[in-house]
DNA sequence: AACTCGATTTTGTATAGACATATTATTGTA
DNA sequence: TACAATAATATGTCTATACAAAATCGAGTT
């Protein structure tokens, strides 16, 4: 006897019942006690379906109100953040890494309002290029508190992404993830070969330590980039 | 007796460890029945502190091997996907709808590759545009599929945006995203009020239900949009 | 009509115990 | 030694029960 109710079983029933709108947009679906009794589980494996199809965005559940189905189904999408070098590697391309510039700062006013810094933060900003198969991929210019990540002075980075030292040294607590399209500067465009105006993506990233900035960084890639994801 | 041990509690514990490295990656840590009499709480409670820090992708969990920290915790964020409406009327500005055209045709070589659709298949094509505050926020150029949702053909989409009308009239139970950075050309420019070649962001979406396509969407935005998330 | 406050209902979560399942370690066998 | 069968173990999940917490409802009061 191998078909024990799963809530994988219950989870997917119902949201089938949802696809196929026999259960509507905006209705209130039974409760927990009634299900359990119709799918023959236990209402702890009832609730954990629920929760799931709650958390994925079907379903809208309120103590004492009940569980409806959801009217606007603000899903949620979820894209899976990898280091560069991961992300090149797992296209079954070459990773190639190279160090721009390395300096110790006092970080331009931007900067500054952006970590939430105070005017005596002493920062290392880093630009690096990430290649896939020789051609540039990602150009990335970061910058670290020195406050937060004293270490980072000793790093040269030189063979060694601040991306992968950082992952491996400072880890963080709290991230904020931006992304954006952009014009390419003169900069940009001459280290991704590109036109200066050409379109880029871009992904910024924060990341706090218990409130305490560790890390910025803008990550620009040619146009001919990607994120996707499923569900 | 107030404090009952609760599996945040547990959890939060566990991920300052990690975050204060007292836990290193890669190593392996206590079993949930060690814990559990640590924390002074069932199994299921730890269990369950650790199965969400594991889908965060701070953990690594394998049967009989035990939990590891993981290596690199490749995180994964999580974007909220609205309607346009509400996004804009969230940021509390005032939304307006404008269709621009809609068509029933036999769909560009392109889109059909797109869909997996055969030769025959006739779609339905809708340009509109979304205004918050009277400024152009996105365009939107949608393809239907009149073979997985026949009711469109009557559908005006005149007042109501062919998002909204799809969210109500036609559910998916899969979907794909993908974000990227473009160039706008003459007609995008035109409608976003910008300078044709100018960066703009671009979500497409594909649903299906149920394997059959339901309908494939661009949605183009100026460059000032951003997507923002935390975590 | 508006408002307060307690009763009621529904979901949320903890627990102990049991069994399932995946995976590794060990033992036995060719 | 190599390999297959088996035992051991950590996580995965289900159950039944109990209580907690939030939100609504309704009664009573102003």
């Amino acid at each position: 006897m191998s078909e024990r109710t799963s809530f994988r079983t219950i989870r997917d029933e119902m949201a089938r019942r949802i696809a196929e709108r026999r259960w509507l947009p905006g209705t209130l679906i039974p409760g927990e006690e009634t299900l359990a009794r119709e799918f023959g589980a236990a209402r702890a494996t009832v609730n954990r379906a629920l929760q799931e199809l709650a958390r994925a965005g079907l379903l809208e559940r309120r103590r004492r109100a009940g569980t409806r189905v959801a009217l606007h189904p603000v899903r949620e999408a979820r894209f899976v953040i990898p280091l560069v070098r991961q992300e090149i590697e797992a296209k079954g391309a070459v990773y190639q890494y190279r160090l721009l510039s390395r300096e110790e700062v006092g970080p331009p006013e931007i900067i500054r309002a952006r970590l939430g810094l105070g005017g005596r933060a002493t920062l290392i900003n880093v630009r690096c290029l990430h290649l896939a198969d020789r051609a540039p991929y990602q150009f990335e210019d970061r910058w670290i508190n020195l406050d937060a990540v004293p270490s980072a002075r000793e790093a040269e980075f030189e063979s060694m992404s601040p991306n992968e030292w950082l992952v491996k040294h400072a880890p963080f607590t709290d991230a904020e993830f931006t992304f954006l399209a952009a014009a390419a500067n003169a900069d940009e465009a001459a280290l991704l070969q590109l036109s200066e105006g050409a379109p880029v993506f871009v992904g910024e990233r924060i990341t706090w330590l218990r409130g305490q900035p560790i890390t910025l960084v803008r990550m620009v890639h040619p146009s001919s980039h990607r994120m996707v994801t499923s569900l």
